[in-house]
DNA sequence: AAAATAATTTAGCTATATCTAAATAAATAT
DNA sequence: ATATTTATTTAGATATAGCTAAATTATTTT
C-alpha cells in the first residue's frame, strides 16, 4: 500500500511531533506544523488511520505505528540524503537544501536511494547534524544538549542544529557557528540567558538564549 | 505561470509529436503518447490552452506555441540531466534511469539544474544519445540516420537510439551494441531488410531491420 | 452542574486529474 | 448527397487535497 506525498509529509509532521515527548498529538498540532486547517488535517487523519500508518480515535489525537514509523523514517532518511548531496556534491548551502529537499524526498525508487547512499559513502548526518536513519530504519542518535543548558566554564562541539530555517542558518554562518566547531561557554547573563561562548579557542560570541536553545552540543 | 506535473507530461509528449514533422498534433495521438483515454485528453487541451502554451481549435487538435516549446525544452533538459546523472554517478545502467527521470524531470528549482549542469560537467547528450537543451533551449542536434537506412560498405559510429525501452536497451546490451561504437555494414539482405553489421572492426552482429530502425548512426 | 471556551469534526464547496458512456462533429465511402 | 465510420468532445463519476462555516464534542471555569 502506497503513500501519496501529501500522506508522506503528514505522517512525517506526526512521526516529528511524536518524537517530542507527547504520547498522543493532537489535530491542532498537526495543523501548525504543516500549515493547514484542522478541517483538512481531520480528513487525512482519517485516511491515514485507515491505511494503518497511525491509530486515531476521534477527537483524542493520534498515535503513530510501528508500520508508520517506519515508513516516517524512510522518508527521512531520504530527505536527508539528498540534503547531504546538495550540499557536499553541488555546493548548496546548508540554508538552501530544506525546500529541494522536500521534494526530492518523494522520489519513489529504493534503486535510486541504494545508490545515493553509496555515492555519498554512507553518511551518518545530514548538513544540519540530524542522523540519518539506515535502510532498516535504525537511527544512531548522539547525546545532545541545548547550548543554553551548559553551565559556565563547559565545553563541546557544536553537532546539530533544532532551527533549519534559512534565517537561522545564515545567522550562524554570519557570526561563524557551524556544525564541529569547539565551543566553550565563557558567561551566561541571568537576566535573560544570554550567553558568551568561546569558538574554537579564539573567536568570542555573544548570543541570545533564543539562539543557544537552537544550537546543539555534544559535551566533552 | 506555473505547469503541473500533468501538464508538463502532456506539454513534453505534445512536443514529441510535434517535432515528428505533423504540424498539428490529434487528441488521439497525444493519448496513445499518454496512455490516457481520449476523453481526458482534451480536457487537458483545454486547460493548456488557456495557459497559451498550446494553440487548441476543438476538434481540429493542436500546435504547440513559442512559449509552449520553450517550456517542454526545460523539462527534456532537466529529464535528461537527470538520467547522465544516474548513469554517470550512481551507475545505472541505461535502461534502468528512464522512470526515475520522469518524476525528477519535476523538481522545480532553477538552482539545483544549474548545479547538478556543473556538477556533470556540462554534458551535451544523455545516455541514450538525445541532445541536452541548453537553459535557453537550444539544442545541438547531429545529422543521423537510422542503421537500416545505410548501404552495405558504409561506416559510421552509433550515436543515439530512437527506442529507449528497457526490452531493446538491454538486448543492444546482450549484442554488444552501444553508443559511440563504430560499425559497417557488411549486408542487407534484400528479402526482409535485415543487415550484418561489424562492430568496432571485430565482431560480427545480424539484426533484424526493425532493430536497425532504432538505431541512430552518424555517418563517416 | 451549568455555562463558557477550546478543540475537533462534518458538511459543502473548489480545483486537479482521471475514467466510462453518451453525444456530436468530421471524414470517408457508397 | 446520404450513410457509415472514426475522432473528438461533453456529461457525469471517482479520488485526492485543500478551504470556510457550521455543528458537535471535550475541557475548563464559575
Ligand atoms: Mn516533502
Ligand atoms: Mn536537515
Ligand atoms: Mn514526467
Ligand atoms: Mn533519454
Amino acid at each position: 500500500m502506497n503513500l501519496t506525498t501529501a500522506e508522506e509529509n503528514y505522517l512525517k509532521a506526526i512521526y516529528h511531533l511524536s518524537e517530542e515527548g507527547k504520547k498522543s498529538v493532537s489535530t491542532n498540532d498537526v495543523a501548525a506544523e504543516m500549515n493547514t486547517k484542522p478541517a483538512s488535517v481531520s480528513d487525512m487523519l482519517r485516511k491515514l488511520g485507515e491505511k494503518e500508518v497511525i491509530q486515531y480515535r476521534k477527537y483524542y489525537g493520534v498515535h503513530i505505528t510501528e508500520e508508520g514509523k517506519r515508513r516516517a523514517l524512510q522518508t527521512i532518511r531520504k530527505h536527508r540524503l539528498w540534503e547531504v548531496f546538495l550540499v557536499e556534491k553541488l555546493n548548496f548551502a546548508w540554508d538552501e537544501v530544506h525546500e529541494v529537499a522536500e521534494e526530492l524526498e518523494h522520489i519513489q525508487s529504493p534503486l535510486l536511494i541504494q545508490r545515493l547512499d553509496a555515492f555519498l559513502n554512507f553518511p551518518k548526518f545530514d548538513p544540519h547534524g540530524d542522523p540519518i536513519p539506515d535502510e532498516y530504519g535504525d537511527v544512531r542518535s548522539r547525546p545532545r544538549i541545548p547550548l543554553n543548558e551548559m553551565e559556565v566554564d563547559q565545553s563541546g562541539q557544536i553537532v546539530a542544529v533544532k532551527d533549519s530555517s534559512a534565517a537561522f542558518l545564515r545567522y550562524l554562518d554570519k557570526v561563524g557557528a557551524y556544525i564541529g566547531a569547539r565551543i566553550k561557554v565563557l558567561d551566561k547573563v541571568e537576566f535573560d540567558g544570554s550567553l558568551e561562548i568561546l569558538v574554537d579557542q579564539k573567536k568570542t560570541l555573544f548570543m541570545s538564549k533564543d539562539v543557544g536553545s537552537n544550537i546543539l552540543v555534544l559535551q566533552s
